[in-house]
DNA sequence: TCTATAATACGAAATTCTTCGTACTTGACA
DNA sequence: TGTCAAGTACGAAGAATTTCGTATTATAGA
């Protein structure tokens, strides 16, 4: 699978915001940050990326609606995989400890990490 | 900062695995995965990527030697930011979490992460 | 200093992504 | 069932990225 394009990924973040699955018109109104792309900018790509076996649509009531058919942990995995790759010579620890340190997590998200690496650690033990 | 390009992404990561200097055909040489792209085509992409500031060259012998002048960090720092929010909602323990559960971290890589944890925690107790 | 050649410069073609304009289709409702 | 507005289709223009071809420059070595 290929990185997506900028435009891909915008639309997929808001389609999974909306519980994946939104309208054209959806998607537009919950644009974020810059300016709005048209709507048949919208509707263009997501006919690209159906093609692309990135999401698929349906019809309800007088509109499609289009939901992704590719997981977000597959996808998210893949992007994680090439940064730890690109940036951390591959090395998923540096890259955590990056998050960890640099990206200001609170107390209280410290706590709540170190009791996921515990309860991993627990699973790892009982293998 | 835009959103690097492909290409520009894997020339800035062969780079940096370089020692963080370069010249054009180091980087051939270097290039790693699919088909190699022309001498020219990594050239001319380094010179626009002068053009945007991320990298610059100095003359030593005959050919020039390029270098990233923006850090390793600062992109990495913002590629992450756009992941946790694409991906987790913003929620940069769940993206942390799928790095610990999903990516296949040995025992030892996960005891190496509870150090940092721990460490993180005692500073900020100690703000 | 002359020459061969390694290296750069750079415009234009090719490709991919995004935008735009407009034609076509369909369903709600009078 | 006819109309109109909401929605889709789609090709072509525009923009950005990548590739290619060829001209120019410059240094190492004779």
């Amino acid at each position: 699978m290929k990185k997506l394009t900028e435009l891909e990924e915008k639309i997929l973040k808001i389609i999974w915001q909306m519980d994946s699955r939104a309208t054209v018109n959806q998607i537009l109104e919950a644009w974020e940050d810059e300016k709005r792309p048209l709507y048949t900018t919208i509707l263009k790509t997501l006919q690209i990326m159906e093609q692309k076996k990135l999401v698929a649509h349906k019809k309800e009531g007088r509109a499609y609606i289009y939901f992704p058919i590719i997981s977000r942990t597959e996808i998210s995995g893949k992007l994680i995989n090439n940064l730890a790759a690109t940036f951390f010579g591959n090395n998923k620890i540096a890259m955590a400890a990056t998050l960890i340190n640099d990206e200001k997590l609170s107390r209280d998200e410290i706590g709540e990490l170190k009791a996921i690496i515990e309860k991993r650690e627990k699973e790892l033990n009982n293998e």
